[in-house]
DNA sequence: TTGAAAGCGCTAACAC
DNA sequence: GTGTTAGCGCTTTCAA
């Protein structure tokens, strides 16, 4: 089969002008219904395939939505890809991925090469980034969305919720259950900008009950995993015994933490409360079920999703959207009344 | 700052022709490094964006790798593309990415869309697609690389492994153990094609041990969640409650297994063996730790990625990388010996 | 509904 | 090391 057959070679096989080719592959274009068969039919029996980079240049759009998150090996920014990419997919806008390995800097050079793809819309994960990364997106001409955090001063729309006070409704549950040696596992505090957030959460929480934060366990660089929650809910164990209940930054350590208490014959929640974040499919299948946050990521895909469409079609308009995870309590975290 | 800020604008401000600018963005052009530095700084000044479609149109590339997967969620493919990834933008190459929901008719859609921006190379995960998917292939002009499977009748390049055989191996362990009643859960025959082959090898390997296979559990279409795993350890016990041992189709549908035998006080392995496939975390964190197969889904996208680079050097080989899964046998499937 | 001419913003090719 | 000219494969624009 050729390669490079070119819209022309349709034409003069089909007996028409480029112009009509042109229109036959446009859905909207008025061409006679016949024409456009018959055009279709010559193009597939060439092997044609329409080559977007022409039609991108000439019509100035890309038909790409650039998108960075911090890691694709994530249930949670997986989801939310996934919401976003369908949404998109049936208006006919591709999604173009790249991952910031949770470091601004990365994000930065992300930016800037998705730029030069130059896609209609762009979404960030998060609001943190490096000066130039936001002069770039200030300066890109096109909407900007920051997901999965509520940034204090945003570069354009947002559609994220507040990472911090989910630690609220978490703290209030524990204290309710009676817990008050309350610790938290979570990751590097400057890396990964919303398991920080959580944590600062977790901290005013405390404070507003009046308990002390001495129990606050470092798990190394995010993401932490399942094997980083168990050695630190080893640590966690070793130095402070008699804690009742331990916030993970996320299920997946959360999940690890319980394995650990399992290990050591220690019960989930008779000797100990564990809780996650994020609602991942574990959490909902482990024994105990655990107590987590759910910030509904596919949710969030698809409301980013929407509001592109919407700001594509109404320049000017800055729209911030913010969205109410939701408690998920589970049998990790409550005290059992039989 | 300015929308549209051209390669013209950025020569009339330094002074030079828009081919020296464009030979300033060229790492390997020839410029006097004063002339280079004193462009990008100018380009910086003015808010430049190197514009890709334009170059990507007169030099006829793209720089893009298309690749489809299954889903996006889901740690080993998510894996794959990691790797695949972080090799790729080391040689300036930046993935496409489109998901196939396990269809190989929605594979068909994804890949006439991802040539239309005419990439590089193309990575399709497994070998089996519709004969219009195939033809578009064949017909591509570059190279194409199935990966996660041994196609019988290969496009081009293959990165992969028996999915089939990996099942002999597990078997092979499990009868080593002294199970004989062993049952396997997966999704539907048809829509996962990995899992099908799975399945496929794990009858074969039961007849080869003279063993009868009256335990398929179907667990649905694919992807198995951790849920659909237990619900299907569920309908296994009620009906084959003397079932010794259990392979699942993934680490997920067996961790949802093992979780099905805590609720109903079965102990793993001292009641029944439960093993996975694809070596997960979960499975390496678990407790019981999971007997599984790893794939090493990262090394598969390096791989393919080398193959990628050295296929655009030297076109016209066809490359086959046959890759060797590894049985990892942990506690879910060891007879206790104290 | 269809066609002809012009050009999107870069870079290949060649000249100096 | 730098500049000039032409053109990548489409679509915009205008005309019929």
């Amino acid at each position: 089969m050729q390669r490079s057959v070119k819209m022309k070679d349709v034409a003069r096989a089909a007996g028409v002008s480029v112009m009509t080719v042109s229109r036959a592959f446009r859905k909207d274009a008025s061409v006679r219904p016949e024409t456009r068969d018959a055009i279709l039919k010559v193009a597939e029996d060439l092997g044609y395939v329409f080559d977007s980079t022409a039609a991108n240049l000439r019509s100035q759009k890309t038909d790409f939505v650039a998108v960075t998150i911090p890691s694709i090996n994530n249930a949670n920014f997986a989801e939310t890809v996934a919401g976003l990419s369908e949404v998109l997919s049936n208006e006919g806008l591709q999604v173009l991925l790249a991952y910031t390995n949770y470091d601004i800097a990365q994000e930065e050079r992300a930016i800037e090469q998705l730029l030069r793809r130059r896609p209609e819309a762009i979404v960030v994960t998060g609001g943190k980034h490096t000066p130039r990364a936001r002069r770039l997106l200030e300066g890109a001409g096109i909407p900007v969305v920051e997901a999965w955090d509520l940034p204090a001063d945003p570069i354009g729309h947002v559609v994220g919720f507040s990472n911090a006070a989910t630690m609220e409704a978490m703290v209030d549950h524990l204290v309710a259950q009676g817990y008050t040696r309350i610790a938290f596992i979570g990751g590097d505090a400057d890396a990964d900008t919303r398991g920080a957030d959580r944590r600062r959460g977790f901290i005013a929480a405390m404070a507003a009950h009046g308990l002390t934060c001495d129990r606050l366990i470092e798990a190394g660089p995010p993401p932490i995993s399942m094997r980083e929650g168990a050695e630190a809910m080893g640590r966690l164990l070793d130095m402070h015994p008699d804690t009742q209940a331990v916030v993970c930054v996320s299920d997946l350590s959360a999940f690890g933490a319980l394995t650990e208490c399992q290990r050591r014959g220690l019960g989930v929640p008779r000797d100990i409360a564990v809780a996650g974040f994020g609602a991942y499919e574990i959490a909902n299948v482990c024994v105990p079920t655990l107590t987590t946050v759910d910030p509904f990521p596919r949710s969030i895909g698809e409301e980013v999703a929407n509001l592109i469409l919407h700001a594509l079609d109404h320049p000017g308009e800055r729209l911030i959207r913010k969205l109410s995870p939701r408690l998920v309590i589970a049998a990790s975290t409550q005290v059992r009344s039989d």
